[in-house]
DNA sequence: TATGAATGAGTCTTCATTCAT
DNA sequence: TATGAATGAAGACTCATTCAT
């Protein structure tokens, strides 16, 4: 009796998550098409399949769910890019790290990064705009501390976090907007050399304290 | 009389322009501060000083003050960039107006840039957005016409133009959406040179094809 | 096993009434405090500890709440003050008993008598306020059979009984009501006398009648 | 022209001010019938022939008609219980003059009183449940102003203001409370006197007091 | 009997836009 | 041209009630 009461909860739990599921799978897609202002409860609700009462009972307003998916999804794009970097040993192997994951994501989420490119902030209250910026602020710390011991020594120059992420960042950001919005015919992918060559050479130390290290990694 | 029913005319006509020019600033406020969505045409009306009615004789509805907004203002940084590079003759000191007129455009008109950045797009539907698509394009290739004679000297690397936009702008863009919201603390003028060398480095032509031409423009 | 199961069956009993009484209770508090309707069954759920589908199951709905509650109360006050008059011999005895009984039922239900009093008919559909009626009017009858007796003898005035209730209740209920709402900061029961007896005074018949008394102010 | 412009003002005015009796008119009616709770904007709508729109700029929401209903109803109450109590000069008759001004109200505006007596509060929240009360507390002393020169020259007992009322208006609103509620067949105004009476004897100081005023009362 | 997730009809309210003056 | 009252379609959200477990 025990077991099945667990299986019971178990398999409540199980569909109540495929339910959250559908809907944000469901919302996402509206707000992109769309925009989150316009899109209406009443077509989440007719293309997720559940109920007005569902949605409200699992996510307390539209903009929650707008805001989970923003959420979540900035998460998992903190995460991967984070989880490449670490994964890298060299300051170049890292910088490269984040070009890539950044163009990966792109393309094997396109959905997700339009949205959180495009849509995500531009609803935001003040409340929430300042939690998302909270969270931006501690991916690039911790993205920072990454590249910091490399700073130190002297294989990258020593500039503001925020410019270090422009330089890195900046240019892959750039060219998957463009590819997101059609404007950008090739696999972006395919880029990657070209925009990490970019980023590690921007970020070189000037010319004289180069100098000590002998060979950079390749 | 004719003269008189003249400065009537004429100052009916600065008139106009001045109230229209209050519309668009005071929504400009608004949709930065909260978006075009929740902004309503009453806070328009009041933060203007204009009349419902006056509103709706210069602009047909919300959405044509919103796109009004921005695509005058897209054409204003269009312009000032464009401007910016031809008064340039170098390939680098066309990079480097390209770098230094995105991010002075951004120190001027703040409200506009985020504008342009964060807003613009997130509410449009395909039709206009079909059109800021066309602007784009227009601006994409008139800016690609004043780089496309230094790849064909060499001096350049020969990439797809969206890349070189991604290497050149991207940086810029991205500094520059840190600095609007508040994630950079520095003056992102400051950071031209910076930048400026980093994009140029990333679009010289690989190694052997830089030889043979004697001088590299400064 | 007989005595097992009775014992549980006594005990569910027990159990039930003492839900049933929670919920009551808890109903009873939000009612008076946010009125009937904007009160949601989700309140009454958190307040009483129950689950939804045990409310469900002991009251058919949240009107049946509501209806039990003014039900269950009324009973309660006429029967209160049927037996407090029953318990007197005098016409005047009763009169003060009526008065004595209404503001004692105050001060020790405040709750109950405010809902009586404030909340009970002003949702209440035709058919139950029919019903609320027929119930009010056999009460009036069963007050009134203990007092018709001395109008028959000649000790109380022969009025319209709802004009008796006027004379003796509708002073006490005023000041009740005073109190309730924090507008009288004394004790009601403190005037009793002065209540009963002005009571008393306005029932008595008509000067000849009394012989003793020669004039009545003008 | 300029007395056209103010004629048309004045006009829309005046039809600007009859809609707002029209819809006040319709929710008063539908209040009543079904409780303010119950009742729909859509039934105000139709039954006041306004537009959704139209009441909306007029009452800020359907908790704001309820409100003014009230605050309006209870104002003209007030106005007409002192103008007639001030139109008094004897301790008599200004008690007689509230208990018939009552009744007078009850019968020539049986709607507002039943809304006054009977939803007025029911629904109200906190704040303006307070602002109900300071209304009533306004009222309640300038009606005790009137008396309190007769309490002073021994003409009435000296009790707490709020037991004056209990034992003036009570009866009278008790009586009042009845015929509305269909309960009592005969018309109130023919229980003026015998309610006025007994509301001054109720009043009047105890015997031996009442010459000299040697004692106040215990 | 007990539970609480699911339901969806029904509400209030907003707001872009119109139009009589 | 200017005004601002009027319009009503459309949307977010609530909540009493049901029902599978």
């Amino acid at each position: 009796m025990t077991s099945m009461s667990t299986n019971g909860r178990v398999r409540r739990h199980e569909a109540t998550a495929r339910r959250r599921r559908e809907i944000l799978h469901a919302a996402l897609d509206l707000f992109l098409r769309q925009g989150v202002g316009p899109t209406t409860m009443e077509q989440i609700r007719a293309a997720s399949g559940a109920s007005t009462g569902s949605i409200y009972h699992l996510f307390r307003s539209k903009d929650e769910i707008a805001h989970t998916l923003f959420v979540e999804g900035m998460r998992r794009y903190h995460d991967r890019v984070l989880a490449a970097v670490r994964r890298q040993r060299t300051a170049r192997g890292r910088i490269r790290a984040v070009v890539a994951t950044h163009l990966r994501i792109t393309v094997e989420e396109p959905e997700l990064s339009l949205y959180l490119t495009r849509l995500g902030m531009a609803d935001a209250d003040a409340e929430t705009a300042a939690e998302y910026r909270a969270a931006h602020a501690a991916f690039a710390q911790d993205l920072y501390a990454c590249l910091r011991p490399h700073v130190e020594r002297g294989e990258l120059a020593d500039l503001p976090p925020e410019l270090y992420f422009s330089l890195v960042v900046g240019p892959a950001a750039h060219l998957a907007r463009s590819w997101l919005r059609g404007r950008y015919p090739h696999n972006p992918l395919a880029a990657v050399e070209i925009l990490a060559r970019a980023a590690w050479q921007s970020l070189l130390p000037p010319r004289r304290a180069r100098r000590p290290r002998p060979r950079s990694a390749s």
